[in-house]
DNA sequence: GTCTATAGAGTGATAGAC
DNA sequence: GTCTATCACTCTATAGAC
């Protein structure tokens, strides 16, 4: 058989920045085309399902990357400072000081929420969990809802970054919230 | 000439509202068609710019409402203090308590940013400016700071209701939103 | 009779599925 | 690549208010 072109990974990468483009139901099957350099039969037959299938493994590798590099380290980290100065870090990052949106947030505001129900309601019970878990054993006081409040302001930190098209949006909303979170650890 | 069966006005709403639900990409002709009972010939005749006309109009519709139940307010009123808690109760109820999605901060996610920019730069440019004025007539210190942060929290707390499926967790944020801005003010 | 809102068959293009 | 369904959109025709 010819050498696959693309890893499955690379593939499952390529299609997540088409959807964080143009959002699920604005991502045809040509831009997925264009963006891997896979031809349609080679999409159906790494992603069966078709697009429903692409966007749970889009999904799935956001959550693994989430899981390893945000959530366990706060639940698990013995210093809640320092793990959550490393979650900033590691949110900055990823969403390239706010060029890049949170594709798990587009998700959940249209219909595409009730395609991917499931993964949309973990991704952030999970990260607010996991944040929570850090705040409390720092001795915050109300560290759900403290948790709550800075996952929401993350995602709002995105969406008028990019409304604004001003990157710095999210930056000042970032330091603002370290401060925030660093005030409520005793 | 026949009986318009729909107001230009309820049909704008009407075409609002499947935005809201599918984006705007995802918003098919037949779908607006369903929603307000327009045959195509109708929708083309009152918008003959298509969709994107539709989007534009949508768009002002929704800064329209902003502008006279929002943003007037909070520049003009007297009591920064009342005005702040009218914003809330105005966003609230527009909001439907975190049931409603924000359609400009939907827009500002994807590619249809990029063709409405201007319209979602100024909705969002000119309620932070609103917000600020009131908090500075009101002796807080870093009123557009604290106004960036109130507007990005509102739009973070609609995502997070929506992932969540979860309206209560949108009156919460707007709880301690109005804490946090009656704190910083003198 | 004129004008405008209606309806909807029909256009080519493109969608996603296979 | 081929398929069928559906896309945004055009066009022709009609109904009805003036």
């Amino acid at each position: 058989m010819p050498a696959a072109l693309l890893s499955r990974e690379d593939a499952v990468t390529r299609i997540a920045e088409v959807f964080r483009e143009h959002g699920f139901a604005g991502a045809s099957l040509s831009a997925i085309t264009e963006a891997t350099g896979l031809g349609k039969g080679s999409l159906y037959n790494h992603f069966p399902g078709g697009k429903d299938q692409m966007g749970e493994e889009v999904l799935a590798h956001i959550d693994a990357w989430f899981e390893a590099q945000v959530y366990a380290p706060l639940r698990d980290s013995a210093d809640p400072r320092v793990a959550i100065a490393a979650m900033f870090d590691a949110v900055e990052a990823y969403f390239r000081s706010g060029r890049r949106i949170c594709l798990v947030g587009a998700f959940a505001l249209d219909a595409t929420r009730d395609r991917f129900a499931a993964a949309v309601q973990e991704y952030f019970a999970r990260w607010i969990d996991a944040l929570a878990a850090a705040l409390e054993k720092g001795g915050a006081t109300e560290p759900h809802a403290l948790a709550e409040s800075a996952v929401a302001g993350i995602q709002g930190a995105l969406i008028l970054s990019r409304a604004l098209n001003d990157p710095a949006v999210f930056g000042r909303q970032m330091q603002e919230m370290r401060a925030r979170l660093n005030a409520a650890l005793a």
